[in-house]
DNA sequence: AAATCAAATGCAACTTAATCGCATTTAAGT
DNA sequence: ACTTAAATGCGATTAAGTTGCATTTGATTT
């Protein structure tokens, strides 16, 4: 794996300790373009790892901007590569077709009208399409 | 309930039988400026009304347009009063402090610029912020 | 290198949102 | 009033995620 090296320093950047399945799980977001969810990361280690501590590393690698959590219809929790703590705007894209979903930040900022009284702190917008692989 | 009329009126239209619970969950959602989730209908019955019973009928007034369906980071359903199925455009807001969320979809629509190769069908925003109650 | 200790893990039980099968009841048309 | 498909109530079930607690392990200290 090419990127483990690139993994543990992350890890010890970050103040948190280099388990094999914490490599194994950053490592795996570092490799992809699209987001993974608890289950894709589940069926891909072979169901071997305990759920909680995937659960509970999610969770550790948002808090400390590892990774950041992207919703959508579907419910479950889904997350990708980068820090988004500071961010008040984010653009995801889901694909109809393969279900995955991509993060677009780099896209430039829209201000979105509101009524009167409204008063905006975030914008989450989330597309639904095709991606480029389908 | 002066809206009694319209909900029986609305429900025909449908084709949907008038029961007592479905009157009561319909002139529910006529009377609020925010959506509702299952949770906030139950309690507001005082945990009478059967479980599933409630979930079917949400489910089906999505699926005739009398509510359609919000989706934001909470992770629990939440509905609102109007037919959103033709709709590729939708912008929702919620509010960091009473948690209510609004419909804003009067508001005119933006075009989101997508990177190449993604083809959107639909847009969905949901807004964080205050809203005017708050 | 051994000892130490907080952090991470594994396991089982639990929670919450939502769905499903099936027997019973009810609204609406004949 | 009778009929029947639709709606309801109930209990069991699924799926996503969390929690408590005992055990193990990675990094630091001596």
């Amino acid at each position: 794996m090419k990127n483990e090296e690139d993994v543990k320093k992350l890890l010890s950047r970050k103040g948190l300790k280099r388990t094999p399945l914490r490599i194994a799980l950053l490592g795996r977001f570092l490799e992809t373009d699209h987001s993974l969810s608890y289950t894709d990361f589940d069926a891909l280690t072979g169901n071997t790892a305990d759920k909680s501590t995937i659960y509970r590393n999610l969770n550790r690698f948002e808090q400390v901007g590892l990774l950041h959590r992207i919703e959508d219809a579907s419910g479950v929790a889904k997350y990708a590569y980068g820090d988004n703590r500071s961010q008040h705007h984010h653009l995801h894209f889901l694909c109809d077709s393969c279900h995955n979903t991509y993060c677009l930040n780099k896209t430039e900022e829209k201000s979105i009208k509101v009524p009167e009284g409204f008063q905006p702190r975030s914008v989450n917008i989330l597309i639904n399409g095709t991606c480029p692989n389908c």
